[in-house]
DNA sequence: AGCGGTTTCCAAAACGATTTGGACGAGGTT
DNA sequence: AACCTCGTCCAAATCGTTTTGGAAACCGCT
């Protein structure tokens, strides 16, 4: 299968067409002036020899490639296999490549090019797309230094400061699912939260702890790390399930530790949502949350039109222009059996 | 944002190390012969300096980009924007993405590179995942030509006897969705098919008329467009219903035909599925089948366990390995209320 | 000494494009 | 005739690697 290939080079079109190289690059590129006539004889030489400029080499003399890069943050220090059934990140990821490639960009999806194990072409990529950062993230580090430009989804939460990102708007989304909890019949709602330190996990634990607070309640929250999955989830589930004044409402950040407490509350014999009620914050489109029993109210945090915005500011910055940043992300929050009575 | 890069590079290393950058360059590589005591003096300028060898440049010397490209046919020549809400494709992107980074790939969506208007990136893949080919596919004659290496996603028509491609049993499935129809009750099962001329389509249209031919009956075919949608699909429905002998059983190549077909049903006030069954044969993850009403009857294509397979057989070629091909692809039968009295 | 064989390293030539800094001739101005 | 300007074109340098084809030093052996 694999042979040597036998592209046409510029310098065959140049041969071909009677004149020098520089003379086919400046026929393409437009950059010098070129004799109508002339260009027309190049750009005939180059499509009798089917000839298509060397994107590689073009990008080592001009260092645009042409690529933008997706890193996955949550998806980094995981067994990706495991990661399957997180339809948000496929999605997320699908949809940026087609605004991307709308662009003219062709778009990759490369781990984190700090790694020491990271296919080196990560590298290569002309700016970066990273949802979603963690606190002092390094990658953002390396690119702030070597001037190559990116967008977080979502903030890293020790730079505040900085422009470079798409917010999430985590804390109206945690408030606006506690809220719909006390409205089901909620009134000690507790929290499973995970543990990666980026947007979504430490601005939820801010909104959860202020609402209730503003309650007068005393908050109760456990964390989890988000690779432990469902059976972390079932964890924290028996540990709140457990206690003497155990919570009637439990909201949670991923849809895998949703489906844990869930079947916590089961093994208890806790009627969902009769004795409890659970939501999530997220991953409305994982079968975690959608084919449970009861399926489990969540959020939808539009993945699919989040990626298009965030493709559109990056290609901006790549190409030179500073767009404007567009304001918190849309989401909605689907209502299902778990907290309807 | 964007100042110039000052990345350090081999000469940078290998005055620092006091060797050329020969002696960097096979430090690195394992390539030629270096004194231990030497490599080891390279790698501490090279850490000290932060280096890392510029993928352009290395995949310029040696065409070996580590870039896999993913062309997705039937997203090339439609609004993309329109597809959004094919998740077949996003999750097969998604997860296609995912297996590439474990095999230390970047994987990279691009439309077709023949096209003129193509980003000139797409050409840089050290080999591409073609979803699905069309008859006579133009990517593949060129890749033939030029010796890259690629893997259909499905077969295409024209070419039976190529061993690039994976297979997806479009006749296996059709048939079993066709005798799913018959055991709800269709007596007289007609098909609304698609008009790119792929693996899907054709295979599926001669495993229409065989089954239909086994019974005795008359096959009963509507052929449109695929970009024609739920709007294409209601007037298929329209035509078949109108006749004289209407169908009591439709079976449809798309989501968005099936849920066009069910909506010219209903619109005649037809009950579905009382008077009419509809199934599909895809897209049973699309929201045209799942949250119709009633919902669809319609196969799942396994799209994230697909991706993963041709990446690891297209990564083996890249290689030069000779990998097995894999029989024909799984699916599942997703039974929905549209057959479910 | 002379000779083959290792080991370790390097200079220079690729790779295929873009960019720089003129060369050359035609035409106009003084 | 000398001097500019302008439009076209080209030779050579450049981007950061890898690869090729030795060179230099050292070894043990005759």
């Amino acid at each position: 299968m694999a042979g040597k290939r036998t592209r046409a080079t510029i310098k065959d079109v140049a041969r071909r067409a009677g004149v020098s190289p520089t003379t086919v690059s400046h026929a393409f590129s437009g950059n010098g002036t070129v004799a109508a006539e002339t260009a027309e004889r190049v750009r005939e030489a180059a499509r009798e020899l089917g000839y298509r400029p060397d994107t590689v080499a073009r990008g080592l003399r001009s260092s645009r490639l042409g690529v933008l890069g997706l890193v996955v943050r949550p998806l980094d220090p995981l067994d990706t296999a495991f990661l399957e059934g997180v339809d948000y990140f496929l999605r997320f990821a699908g949809s940026a490549a087609l605004a991307a490639v709308e662009r003219g960009y062709g778009l990759m999806l490369v781990p984190d090019p700090t790694r020491a194990d990271a296919p080196a072409v990560g590298l290569a990529c002309d700016g970066f797309l990273i949802t979603e950062p963690v606190e002092n993230d390094p990658l953002i580090t390396m690119l702030t230094r070597e001037c190559v430009p990116f967008l977080g989804v979502g903030r890293d939460p020790a730079r505040p400061a900085s422009p470079d990102y798409l917010d999430l708007g985590t804390g109206r989304i945690v408030a606006e699912v506690l809220d719909h909890l006390a409205a089901a019949g909620g009134s000690r709602v507790a929290a499973v939260l995970g543990t990666d330190r980026n947007e979504w996990n430490l601005d939820a634990e801010t909104a959860y702890l202020d609402w209730v607070r503003a309650r007068g309640q005393r908050p109760l929250a456990v964390r989890r790390a988000e690779v432990a999955g469902e059976a972390g989830g079932r964890e924290a589930g028996e540990e709140l399930f457990g206690m003497a004044e155990p919570p009637d409402a439990v909201y949670c950040q991923t849809g895998r530790h949703a489906a844990g407490v869930l079947a916590a509350a089961r093994a208890r014999g806790l009627a969902v949502p009769g004795d409890v009620r659970i939501a999530c914050g997220a991953d409305s489109d994982s079968e975690h949350t959608r084919s449970s029993v009861p399926p489990i109210t969540s959020v939808d945090l539009r993945p699919v039109r989040l990626a298009r915005t965030a493709v559109a500011v990056l290609a901006d910055r790549v190409e030179g222009i500073e767009p404007p940043v567009p304001g918190p992300a849309e989401y909605e929050l689907i209502v299902r059996g778990s907290t309807r009575g």
